[in-house]
DNA sequence: AGCACGCCGACT
DNA sequence: GTCGGCGTGCTC
């Protein structure tokens, strides 16, 4: 029986990318592939996680140290994902196993210090003689305690760190740090009033005004016996206010054995829900694949308002019918909670919802309860996907084409993909869901990857939504200047009128400006890549940030000749005051970034527009997704075309799906819903079939300004980006890089673009330039890069299939 | 990632 | 002559 075990140390970093071998000690015979373990490492003890048992036993091995469980936290199939997603974008697997680990980590490590084995006193008592007193200070701390953190010996001298190494250096105390397993307790807190209600009434009255959380923990407490953890965290209330009353006397704090489960929800709405013909026909098609515990994936092509959630439901039901578990991906929990309230109104305590907000021990205890079967379904965003699962039988991905979906820290996976290889190793479904798929997926889909069902119509046939679309250059010509424009006041007018509910977006996204002619619409691009012109203060340039070309602005547009050239940006703020100008009584709530920086502020503001408080929603992208309010039945959107003008080649996709899902909110009750969509690019195409509701045609338009560019999904991007802190430095190893990358990468079907600087050239003193591989071959490229071991050089980042290509 | 080993400048 | 800078290289 082999006692060898191969492990992969679990140490954030490319550049250890190779298991290492353990012996297996006799009492811990129970340790197999896919257990975590402790392990010596160096001079250090560090997480570890058993890929294989070996059975070859070379001298010289170090022994594994202890388990953090008592079972395999990996089964076969999420080793096998790992595997995967680190050769596929490029990391470590260390690196892509710990998704699969709540918090990253199921330890956490203190320094800490010792004697050696055979500690030789009088070697240190000479070696002390001549040092200063805080020297034998600290060392007889370690002596007499048998081990000291290092939290502890900071506080004996300033210069510990300097006397820890020099004793060392010379062996008189030896590394031992101290490891605790996080996650483990599944306990929570329970805060209880120590006095009368009329003291603590009187004690908070009595409070200075600024001590708010204190107070607030007081009220809370008077008007409820006790208050939980997940109460506390709602009432924004931190450990150290908790402790503060504590000391006071004023509240007693204890601790109990309940199992973390925030949603307690029962299963109660079994209310028969008829289908409509098309939910029908596409859970026909995935319902047997289900039962054949067959791996397919389908491509859920539903209009807004066509029922996609049900189909869902329904899909899911029929997989823990199978008594096999499912993982549904939103992609922000945020936005989404329309869509979680229906999953748990039908399946209860059965859901796992993982919010970003659950601390590790609650995620821990999430995942526990998913690995004993206790729960079937996990909801979350993309990391939900690494939920330890053991009897996957369904994957969710709703609106597939969101770019939340890319996670842009390493290891950068995309859940889609990621979610594809998974299923198909555990033989399971995937459902991709969206209004608007991705270029790429719905490519996909046409080429047979994907089964394509589509769903068409509105629920009980709800008309789309009527669009008009406004030409801004006409309103100028006219002499018009306002942001809103006549329709789209007329609009809000009526809309108020009825009193009915009107949702406004201005699509204003990131910062580069970018160069329009207000007479003719007219952008200024690059005459080699297609792509918008940014400006740049440094200069006073216009530059392409693909092939890093200078242009001086021009005076007078280079269409039409005119002289009305501008830099063009509108922000909420403005909107809102030329709204409130020309509709002084309606009620406006505001929702971008500004205003919704504070914790659950999306939801707040959501609700209180739901709940009639408010008569016009106006904000960024945020506005347009995931509500669904009846009396919504007007949409405004001020410029269609913001995100066109971005200089990225997903700029149309990105305009689409906006206006899609934006239009998509009017109407979604009994009444009609109207549309005004102001443009200074009428005849673009994104905005077009956005106006028209009509994927199809949108898709034909891309695929083939796609396909002529070699763009994805005829090409994958890799995308390489060197960093130094020196311009000079980034810019010639970028260009060394670049002709290594041409050297060898020949035979293989790719070019290269750049290097050029990343459009935030320089973040946190730190120089980037990237550079750009366009290829039909990625596993070959790959390959080569992983020849030249090109993953283990620090100042690169390699980044498969980006969404951001700047 | 840490941490040790190792080879060059400013100090008792 | 020593302390200590941070440049490679290793960790079963």
């Amino acid at each position: 029986m082999s006692n060898i075990a191969q492990v992969i140390v679990n140490i954030p970093t490319r550049s250890i990318d190779k298991p290492f071998s353990y012996l297996i000690p006799p009492h811990l015979q129970g340790v197999d592939v896919g257990w975590r373990v402790l392990v010596p490492f160096g001079n250090r003890k560090v997480e570890g996680f058993v890929i294989a048992l070996a059975a070859e036993r070379p001298e010289g091995l170090k022994t594994i140290l202890d388990v953090l469980d008592t079972y395999a936290w990996f089964n076969t199939n999420m080793i096998e994902t790992a595997k995967w997603l680190s050769t596929y974008y490029l990391c470590s697997l260390g690196e892509a196993l710990r998704l699969f680990v709540p918090g990253q980590s199921g330890i956490r490590t203190q320094k800490a210090y010792k004697a050696p084995d055979e500690a030789d006193f009088e070697q240190a008592a000479v070696i002390l003689e001549n040092k200063p007193v805080e020297y034998s200070t600290v060392l007889s701390y370690i002596y007499n305690q048998g081990s000291a953190t290092l939290t502890e010996l900071v506080k004996l001298s300033e210069n510990t760190n300097t006397i820890l190494k020099f004793f060392l250096q010379h062996k008189l105390i030896v590394h031992s740090d101290t490891v605790n397993k996080r996650g483990k307790s599944n306990t929570t807190t329970i805060v209880n009033l120590a006095v009368g209600r009329e003291v603590a009434a009187l004690t908070e009255q009595q409070l200075p005004k600024t001590c708010l959380a204190q107070r607030r923990l007081l009220h809370a407490l008077i008007d409820n016996n006790e208050l939980t953890t997940a109460q506390l965290r709602d009432l924004n209330i931190t450990p150290s206010t908790i402790k503060k009353l504590a000391s006071q006397g004023l509240i007693t704090i204890r601790t109990t054995q309940v199992f973390r489960n925030s949603y307690d929800t029962l299963c109660k709405s079994a209310t028969k829900i008829t289908l409509t013909e098309e939910q029908e026909h596409a859970l026909k098609a995935i319902i047997p694949l289900i039962c054949a515990q067959a791996h397919k994936s389908f491509l859920l092509h539903g209009v807004t308002g066509s029922g996609k959630t049900q189909v869902y439901i329904n899909a899911v039901a029929e997989a823990r019918r199978l008594n096999r578990q499912a993982i549904v991906l939103v992609p922000e929990i945020a936005l989404t909670s329309q869509i979680i309230a229906r999953f748990q109104a039908a399946f209860g305590n059965d859901i796992v919802v993982m919010h970003s907000k659950l601390s590790v021990g609650e995620r821990h205890d999430a995942w526990r309860r998913l690995q004993l079967g206790q729960a079937g379904i996990v909801i979350g965003a993309r990391s939900a996907l690494f939920a330890p699962v053991n009897n996957l039988g369904i994957i969710i991905i709703d609106e597939e084409h969101e770019f939340t979906y890319k996670q842009e820290e390493s290891p950068r996976y995309h859940a889609r993909e990621v979610a594809l290889i998974r299923a198909k190793l555990a033989g399971a479904v995937v459902i991709l869901g969206s209004a608007t798929p991705a270029v790429e997926t719905y490519y996909q889909a046409l080429n047979g990857k994907h089964t394509l069902l589509p769903m068409r119509k509105r629920i009980d046939n709800v008309p789309m939504p009527a669009v008009t679309v406004v030409d801004m250059r006409q309103e100028l010509a006219q002499r018009r200047r306002s942001v809103i424009s006549p329709p789209l006041q007329e609009m809000l007018a009526e809309t108020l009128a009825n009193k009915e509910q009107a949702v406004i977006l201005l699509n204003r996204r990131g910062y580069s400006t970018f160069v329009l002619c207000r007479e003719c619409g007219h952008v200024l691009k690059c005459r080699h890549c297609d792509i918008s012109l940014v400006y740049h203060t440094s200069g006073n340039t216009l530059r392409c940030h693909y092939c890093q070309e200078r242009h001086s602005i021009p005076d007078t547009c280079p269409e039409c000749g005119s002289r009305y050239i501008r830099y063009f940006g509108t922000g909420t703020q403005k909107v809102e005051e030329s709204l409130n100008l020309l509709f002084p009584t309606a009620k406006i709530i505001r929702m971008d970034q500004d205003t919704t920086s504070r914790k659950m502020a999306h939801d707040k503001i959501l609700s209180a527009f739901a709940n009639g408080s408010y008569d016009i929603l106006l904000g960024t992208q945020m506005v347009a997704k995931g509500h669904d309010i009846s009396n919504v039945t007007a949409v405004g959107i001020i410029s269609a075309d913001t995100a066109l003008n971005l200089p990225d080649f997903r700029a149309a996709e990105k305009t689409f799906a906006l206006l899609t899902q934006a239009a998509g909110r009017a109407g979604r009750g009994a009444k009609a819903g109207r549309v005004v969509m102001q443009t200074y690019n009428p005849e673009h195409y994104a905005v077009q079939a956005g106006a028209a509701h009509n994927y199809q045609e949108f898709f034909e338009s891309e695929i083939t300004f796609r396909r002529q560019l070699n763009y994805p999904p005829f090409t994958h991007l890799l995308k390489i980006t060197v960093q130094a802190n020196d311009e000079t430095i980034v810019h010639r190893n970028a260009n060394l890089l670049a002709s290594e990358l041409a050297q060898i990468l020949t035979g293989v079907d790719s070019s290269i673009v750049g290097p050029f600087p990343a459009s935030i050239n320089k973040i946190k003193d730190i120089f980037r330039v990237n550079i750009l591989i366009k290829t039909t071959d990625l596993p070959n490229v790959t390959l080569k890069l992983t020849d030249v071991d090109i993953i283990s050089r620090k100042d690169i980042i390699v980044d498969v299939d980006p969404i951001n290509v700047l």
